[in-house]
DNA sequence: TTTAGCACTCTCGCCATTGGAGTGCCAGAA
DNA sequence: TTCTGGCACTCCAATGGCGAGAGTGCTAAA
């Protein structure tokens, strides 16, 4: 195994970068005029079966050209992509169209789909996980008919979520106004996680020493917060985009990407896997390990509200795609996403 | 012009149920030994430049069969089809999955996947517009930052709108709940379309005579409600299914149809020409009047909750398409939902 | 170590061929 | 008048052969 030159290296980056421009595979003569550098294709011809051993290029056929293997594009990214940072006019627009926003939920989806228009690429978000920080702000217990309560709770940042609970018994409107007084004058401020954990030990405490209908309130909302806990989603714009991409033209693996893509389950868990990871993060072909995106690359950002990372966003498209413009696109939107949610509510 | 025959009537029904079957042009020996008519080809060919020169079929080329044209299905569906009744064991499971959800967002989902699982084709269902006509329960106004006041709107029949408005000034924790009062007190009861009204003819009265505080209220609630009124959706599922169609193979239809989905705004407007009609309405190809459903027809059906029409329901598939076993099934759906929908919150 | 030259290989587009399916039409039968 | 058998014809789809073009691998010389 020959390790790597700097002239292969010269040479694998204007492959990968020619490739990626047209995506023909790439001949001999023309890498040689490409590179800049001065060779004959003979010689270029020599340093592609050096390549071709470490496995960084491959031949579909022994007279085409030479096209990037998973692992050249995985070199390419990690050491040889010089990226290009956005054009004056990008970064308006996507400054430009965030700021306006108000709405976290709205926020998600421009952010979702601007992103799909600029790289014209499929785009996803994954809606920010709060895991029980945001503060409490105050609940609500509201009778529908005999036995359903719904439940309206507001936490400190805006957000409102409802559910219908079942009752073991009716209740009256002010019993539930009681109850939900009671709660709002003991647990507001605290964090829901707090106020979850508070929830069970007091559970746990002499229910005596309780009004009947406190339990009521707490085992409601216990409830509620209970089942909140896996609600993690994703907004995708712009999967039609794929459409358009010669190497996804198969209608089998497209259909096994559009499946994907509103299961929702995989690419969850592929986003999840980067929200760790501090930036940019890029999954090549069968690097995410699921094989919908076999043929796809995904690169990924986590954004951070109030200095602390809460979600990831990143576009899906072909193998070959032009990293060097994706790259800094979304690399550049988690950190305005970040800063548009930051603002709000605060 | 020839009138048609009785004849040339089940020589078109075999015809179209023949194609709809495998899809392929069907040829006059065929033809004339399924449709079970003691006839010779020769005979068949001459009956089939009958139905040619009505615009009833149509020869995609000098040897090739013939193919039921726009027209063809239109007199088959309106004339020809005898719809084949659901199966026990589908009316079962189409009845089990809807009744065990209470929820009618998740009713709706579950309605679209389930139609679209049943079908193999892309479901579509309308949410219900209640039109203001559900009747107002409860409002709550809840201050967030300075100017910001998240308003949020219960119905009698458990639905939670919320909104954030922006006021002119910063109110008291205490004059928002002063304020919340004072229109569950005064609109209690009222359906939301009364509630307009009353707020409109509220504002244009005489301002003094009202506290200043509660003038804010009703702006605040006058801002919600007419917001609220262009908020009709749809729920789409299974469009992935229509890229297993061959008639659809297409990339560039294909994406078309899936922008139709995503973009929804021409859906909407075909599912609302649907809901005057009482029953099922069927768009062949162009009928429609939008031209990524060019190649499809779309079958869909008004549903009811407490007696009154409230959405539309439907399914999109090729032109050629099971409509016997297609009709039936969104009838039924259609049916089921309504009841559903009844039956909760009340 | 690089280069020029050369034979070789593979794909792709083009054309001609062929078999089959189905038609249209006509003349005769019912 | 209506139906049918027969026949010539048309068109498609699949097949195989062919040549051009692109690019390679290898070798021998600079």
């Amino acid at each position: 195994m020959p390790a790597i030159t700097t002239r292969a290296e010269i040479l694998l980056r204007t492959l990968i970068e020619r490739y990626i421009a047209d995506g023909h595979p790439v001949g001999s003569r023309t890498l040689a005029r490409q590179a800049g550098l001065v060779l004959s294709p003979a010689t270029v011809r020599n340093v592609m079966v050096d390549l071709e051993e470490m496995g960084l290029v491959h031949s579909p056929h022994t007279s085409a050209g030479r096209v990037p293997t998973q692992l050249g594009y995985r070199m390419f990214v990690d050491s040889l992509l010089k990226v290009r940072s956005l054009t004056a006019a990008q970064l308006r627009k996507l400054e430009g169209e965030l700021a306006s926003i108000e709405d976290p939920q709205q926020l998600i989806g421009a952010a979702s789909s601007m992103l799909s228009q600029i790289t014209r690429l499929a785009a996803v978000v994954m809606v920010p996980r709060r895991e029980g920080k945001p503060a409490f702000r105050q609940i609500d217990f509201v009778g529908l008919s005999a036995n359903r309560v719904l439940v309206i709770l507001v936490t400190e940042d805006g957000q409102v979520q409802n559910r219908v609970i079942h009752t073991d018994r009716d209740y009256s409107p002010s019993e539930l106004v009681q109850a939900g007084n009671y709660f709002n004058r003991t647990y507001a401020g605290l964090s829901l996680g707090e106020v979850k954990r508070a929830l069970l030990s007091e559970m746990q405490a002499d229910s005596e020493s309780m009004q009947r209908m406190m339990s009521v309130a707490v085992a409601m909302a216990r409830k509620m917060l209970s089942e909140d806990d896996g609600d993690d989603d994703l907004v995708v714009s712009g999967e039609s985009n794929l459409m358009e991409i010669p190497e996804l033209g198969d209608l089998h693996k497209l259909r096994k990407l559009f499946d994907a893509f509103t299961a929702k389950r995989d690419l969850l868990h592929l986003l999840d896997r980067s929200i760790r990871a501090g930036g940019i993060k890029i999954f090549i072909g069968s690097e995410s390990g699921y094989d919908a995106f076999e043929d796809c690359s995904v690169v990924t950002a986590p954004y951070r509200s109030d200095n602390e990372v809460v979600g990831t966003l990143g576009v899906v498209g072909p193998t070959r795609m032009a990293y060097e413009q994706v790259i800094p696109i979304v690399d550049m939107t988690a950190k305005l996403l970040g800063v548009a949610l930051s603002q709000d509510y605060r």
